[in-house]
DNA sequence: GATCAAATGTTATGATATAACATATTAATA
DNA sequence: TATTAATATGTTATATCATAACATTTGATC
C-alpha cells in the first residue's frame, strides 16, 4: 500500500494544509504511469497544462492556462488549451467545474468516481470531496423516474473554514 | 390546500403528461401574487420573460429569450434579457442549469430549496426533481470540513425514460 | 517509406456575459 | 406637490468563454 494513501483518501485536501509540491509530483507520476498503462499520449501540451493545474493552489480557467502555456513557449491560440483540457478531462486527470467555467486536477484519478466540489466564494480556492459513489439522493430520483445518469455536476459554493474564522473582508 | 398540490409535487414533472398551459397558468399567477407579498416588481420584461420560460418545454438560453422578447417588442440588448433574469433567479422563479447555460422556470417557487436537475442528452429537456432539502451526503460533507454552503450545483445528464425506449436516433 | 490516424497549427467566428453610463420611472418624503 | 432617492431601463461597447474548419505535422503500422 502506497504511503500515500490515508492523507489521498483525506477529502478537501486543498482546504488543507499538506505538501503541496510532494502532492503535486505524486499525481504527475501517477499521470504517466495511467496514461503509459491505458496507450494514452500525454504529450508535451497536455501534461503542461496538467502541471500548471497541479501547482495551481486554485482553479484555471481555459485563458489563464492558455496565457501560461505562452509564458511556457507553446503556442497560444484556444484550441491549444481546450484540447488538451478536453484530453485530460476526457481521461480523468482533469475536472471541468461548470459553476464557474474552470479547470481543476482531479485529486484521485485511478477511481471512476463522480466528484463533489466546494467552491470558496472567498479565496476562490476549490476542494474535491468526492465520494467513490454517486450521490444516493440523485441515484434514487433517477430511479424513480426512469432517468439513466451518464454524468454528475455536484458543486457547492460557500465558505471555507478558514476564511470563515477570518471572517468578512 | 390547493388542487394543484398533489401534482405540484410529484417529481421530474416536464419528463410526465401534464397539462402544460394550466401549470404554466398556474405558476405565473403564483408568481404574481408572490411578488405582491413581497413587495418585489414583476414588470413588463420580466412577467415576459418569465411567461416564455413557463411556455417553453426545454430551458432556454439568454439569447434565445432575447430573441424572443424582440419578437415581442421589447429592447434586444443583452442587458435586457440578464437582468430580468437575475431578477427571476434572485428570487426564486427561475433556476440557471449551470451545465448547459440555461434557464428555466421554477416548479415550486414557494419553497425555498435547492434545486436538483435531469437533463436529457437527447430531447434537451430538463426536469426539476427538488427535494426540499439539501443533498444529505452534500451537508455532512460540508460539515466534515467547516464548509459554509451557500448555494449548491446539482445536475444530472442523461436520457429520459422516454428517450430511452424510443433507442438511439 | 507508404499509409493512416492522431495531434497540432492557425484563422476566423460563435456564444455567453458584463461594464459603464445615460435616461426614465416609481416610491418616499419634505 | 415639488424634491429626492431608489429602482429599473436604454444603449454602446467590450469582456469572456468556446468551437468550426481546414492545413500541416507527427507517430504508429504495415
Ligand atoms: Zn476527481
Ligand atoms: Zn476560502
Ligand atoms: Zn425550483
Ligand atoms: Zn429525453
Amino acid at each position: 500500500m502506497s504511503p500515500r494513501k490515508a492523507e489521498s483518501d483525506l477529502p478537501a485536501q486543498a482546504f488543507r494544509q499538506h505538501d503541496h509540491g510532494e502532492c503535486a509530483r505524486s499525481l504527475m507520476s501517477a499521470a504517466h504511469d495511467l496514461c503509459t498503462e491505458r496507450g494514452l499520449r500525454l504529450t508535451p501540451v497536455r501534461e503542461k497544462v496538467l502541471e500548471l493545474l497541479l501547482k495551481s493552489h486554485a482553479p484555471l480557467g481555459a485563458y489563464a492556462i492558455l496565457s501560461e502555456l505562452a509564458d511556457s513557449g507553446f503556442r497560444a491560440q484556444p484550441p491549444v488549451a481546450y484540447r488538451a483540457l478536453d484530453f485530460l478531462v476526457e481521461n480523468g486527470f482533469v475536472h471541468r467545474i461548470e459553476k464557474i467555467n474552470a479547470f481543476v486536477a482531479c485529486n484521485q484519478p485511478r477511481d471512476g468516481h463522480s466528484p463533489v466540489f466546494m467552491i470558496c466564494s472567498d479565496c476562490q480556492q476549490v476542494a474535491e470531496t468526492s465520494a467513490k459513489t454517486q450521490s444516493p439522493t440523485l441515484d434514487r430520483t433517477a430511479r424513480k423516474i426512469g432517468f439513466d445518469i451518464q454524468h454528475t455536476v455536484v458543486e457547492a459554493q460557500g465558505l471555507c473554514a478558514q476564511c470563515r474564522e477570518r471572517g468578512p473582508q
